[in-house]
DNA sequence: ACCCACTTTGGTACTGAGTACCACTTTGAG
DNA sequence: CTCAAAGTGGTACTCAGTACCAAAGTGGGT
C-alpha cells in the first residue's frame, strides 16, 4: 500500500524536477551574465554541481535547460483547447487556450522580456523555440474535435496561425517593450486574420 | 569596356553556381542513399571534389547543401508580393505571391514529394529548413504596402500565418501523396482563416 | 611575356555538442 | 540484509563548424 503518489508523483520524480529547476537557474544566470554561446555544457555543469554526463540524462540539448519548461506547457494547452465547447469556432478556442500563456510572467514582465531578448539573441535557441512549439502545434492538431483525414490541411493550417498569431504579438510586446498588454497584442494579430473574410467578401 | 554583365554576373559568379549546383546534386544524392545523418561533410566534399574546408565556405552548414535554394527564392517572393495592387488584401497578395513557389517542381511532383519527405524525416534539416522560411518571413514583412510600425503586430501575423498555411498544405499534400493539386490545398487552407470571421461574426 | 594584387583553395588544428560505453554508487523493495 | 534497478561520473569517440596559414590560380596592367 505504498502511498507513493501522495504528493506529486514519487520521491524521485520530485528530486529530479528539483534538480531540473536548480540546474535551469543556473544556466538561465550563465546566459544572461556571459550570452549562450559563451557558456559551455561543461560550465553549466560544473557550477550547477553535476557532471557532464548526467546533465546531458536531464536535457537532450544545451538549449533545452532553459526550453524545457516550454515543452511542458503543450499538454495543459491542448487540454484547455479541448475544453472548450464544441459548437466554439476553432480559431476562438485557439484564442481562449492561449490564455494558459499568457498567464505565464504575466506578475513578471521583466523576466519574460528578459527572455524573448535571449530568444531573439541566438540563432540556435530560436530553432529550438519553435522546435517546442512545432510540439505545441502537433499535440493541438491532435486535439481537434472532430478529426478531419491527414489530407485535410484545414486543422493544421489554423492552428499554425495562431501560433504564428502568438509569436508576432510576442514581437511587438518585445518591440514595444512592453508598453501595450500581451493580450491586446494578441486579439489584435488573431482579429485581423479574422477580418480577411468581411475584408475580401464585400 | 568590359562586358561581364553580359551573361548573368561575371564568369567567377557562374562558376561559383555551377560548383553550387554539382555539389547540391551529390548531396541530394547521397542524403537520399544513405540518409542525411549518416552522411558526413568528409564524404561530400570527397565525393564532390573539394576540400571540406572549401565547402564550408561554399554552405554555411551541412544541411544548406540542400536548402540554399529555398533561400534565394526569397527575393523573388517577397518581389511577387511588393507587385501586387495596392488596393488588394494582404491575404490575397500573399496567396499570389505563393504562385511563384507553386510554379516550382510543378513539373515534378516526385521530386518534390521526395523532399518534403527528407524534411521530415529529419529534425535538424526541419529546423534550418524554418530558418529558411523565417528569412521568407522578413522579407515579406519588409515589403508591406504601407509601412506600419514596429510594434504592431498584423503585419507579421498575416505574413507568418499565410507560410504556415503554405506548409500546412504541402504536409497535406504529402499525406495524400500529391493527389491533390497543392494550388487547391493551399487555397482551402488559406479560405479556411478567411472564412473565420464571417463564421464568428453571424 | 612578366609582375602584382586579389581571390580561391586545401591543410592543420582547435572548440564544443552530443553519443556510447563503462564501472561505481545509491536507492528502494522484499 | 540482499539484490536488482536506477542514477552518476569518467573516458573516449564522432562530427559540425571556426580560425588560420600557406600555396595555387586568376585577371589586369605594363
Amino acid at each position: 500500500m505504498s502511498d507513493t503518489p501522495r504528493q506529486r508523483g514519487t520521491l524521485r520524480d520530485r528530486t529530479r524536477r528539483a534538480m531540473r529547476d536548480e540546474v535551469s537557474a543556473v544556466a538561465t544566470r550563465l546566459f544572461a551574465e556571459q550570452g549562450c554561446d559563451n557558456t559551455t555544457v561543461e560550465q553549466i555543469a560544473a557550477e550547477a554541481g553535476l557532471s557532464r554526463t548526467t546533465f546531458f540524462r536531464y536535457f537532450g540539448t544545451k538549449e533545452d535547460v532553459v526550453l524545457t519548461w516550454l515543452e511542458d506547457l503543450g499538454p495543459g494547452l491542448a487540454a484547455a483547447f479541448a475544453a472548450r465547447p464544441a459548437g466554439e469556432h476553432a480559431w476562438v478556442s485557439l484564442r481562449r487556450a492561449f490564455d494558459v500563456l499568457l498567464e505565464i510572467n504575466a506578475d513578471a514582465p521583466e523576466r519574460a522580456l528578459t527572455f524573448q531578448r535571449m530568444l531573439k539573441g541566438n540563432p540556435t535557441m530560436m530553432a529550438r523555440y519553435r522546435d517546442k512549439q512545432q510540439k505545441w502545434e502537433d499535440l493541438l492538431v491532435a486535439a481537434w474535435k472532430q478529426p478531419r483525414g491527414a489530407g485535410d490541411p484545414v486543422p493544421r493550417a489554423l492552428v499554425a496561425s495562431a501560433i504564428a498569431c502568438l509569436n508576432a504579438s510576442f514581437e511587438a510586446w518585445e518591440a514595444c517593450d512592453g508598453t501595450v498588454a500581451r493580450e491586446e497584442l494578441l486579439d489584435r494579430a488573431m482579429n485581423a486574420l479574422a477580418a480577411v473574410g468581411t475584408a475580401t467578401e464585400t
